[in-house]
DNA sequence: TAAACATATGAGCAACTGTTCATAAGTATA
DNA sequence: TATACTTATGAACAGTTGCTCATATGTTTA
C-alpha cells in the first residue's frame, strides 16, 4: 500500500496508544479492569450480539453488496448485476443485513432501494478494508 | 448507553461525513468511483480476505477470547479459565485466530501467552462493542 | 383487470463450523 | 529419565450457512 489515504490518517487517530493500558470497557457499560483484566465478562448476551454483528459482514457475497452500497443506495436489481449472483441469492443476503440493522429499505415504485443504514458499517467496513490492506 | 466514553468521542471524528461523498476506495487501492459507484469491484481476493476478517470475529467464543485480551496477553489455561469453555476448543480458536493474524503467540516456559496483534484488533473489537451498545 | 416487471420467500441440499473426546507433542522438575 | 503439567491436534458429529429452483407477493402500466 502506498500512500495512507485520508481515511487511514483518520483511523490513525482512535488507534493510538489505545491498547496500551485498558483501564474501562470499550463498550461504555463502565466495567473496570483490575490487573489488565476485567472482573468479568460482558454479559452473554452482549457478546452474543458483538459476534452477530460481525457474522453479518463475514460473507463475500455480503461484502460486495455492502460495498456497491458505500457509493449510495441501490435498487435490488442494480445490486444484483454488480454483485454477479442470483437475484434470489441476493435477496436473501438483504435479509440478512436487514436484520443485522447493516441496511435499510425504502420502496420506490416497483423498486426497491437499498442503503447502508448508518455511518458505523462504512466506518466498520472501511476499517476491515484497510486491515486487510496493510 | 449514558455518556460517550473517549473511545466513543475518537470513533466519532473518523465517521463524520464519511458516507457523504465517496471518492475513493476506502481500502488505498486509489479506484475511483463515477456517478457514486465504483467501476468495479475490488478484486474477488480483497473482498474475500476481508469478509475473512470479520468471520475471525464472528463467533462468541473468540470474541470472548479477544476480549479477555483487550487486557494483556494470556496464557492458554488462563484464557480457558476466563472465556468457560474446553481447554480443546480454547486452543482450536486460538488457531483459528492466529491465522486470521489476530493474535500472536509466545512460549513462556511451560505456558503459551497469546495477545492481540496489533492495534488495529482492538479498534475493530471497540468498534463492534459501540455499534451493538447503541 | 390482465400482463409485465421487481422483489421476497420457502424447501432442499451440499459445504462449512464449533464442539467434544481422546491423545500427541512440548517443557519443566524430581 | 520418569512424571506432571501445559498446549496442540485429529476424528467425529450436530448445527448452521448460503446457494439454487420454484413460486408467491407487490407494483405499475396497458
Amino acid at each position: 500500500m502506498s500512500e495512507p489515504t485520508a481515511l487511514e490518517k483518520e483511523a490513525g487517530k482512535i488507534v493510538e496508544g489505545a491498547c496500551a493500558s485498558l483501564e474501562a470497557c470499550p463498550c461504555g457499560c463502565n466495567r473496570e479492569a483490575t490487573a489488565g483484566l476485567f472482573a468479568e465478562m460482558p454479559d452473554e448476551e452482549l457478546l452474543f450480539d458483538v459476534a452477530d454483528l460481525f457474522k453479518a459482514f463475514s460473507d463475500t457475497t455480503r461484502i460486495k453488496i455492502l460495498f456497491a452500497l458505500m457509493g449510495g443506495g441501490l435498487s435490488v436489481g442494480d445490486i444484483t448485476a454488480v454483485v454477479g449472483c442470483t437475484q434470489s441469492a441476493v435477496s436473501h443476503q438483504l435479509r440478512t443485513l436487514k436484520q443485522a440493522r447493516l441496511v435499510k429499505a425504502t420502496r420506490d415504485g416497483k423498486n426497491v432501494i437499498y442503503a447502508l443504514s448508518d455511518d458505523h458499517v462504512y466506518t466498520m467496513l472501511a476499517q476491515g478494508m484497510t486491515h486487510v490492506c496493510e
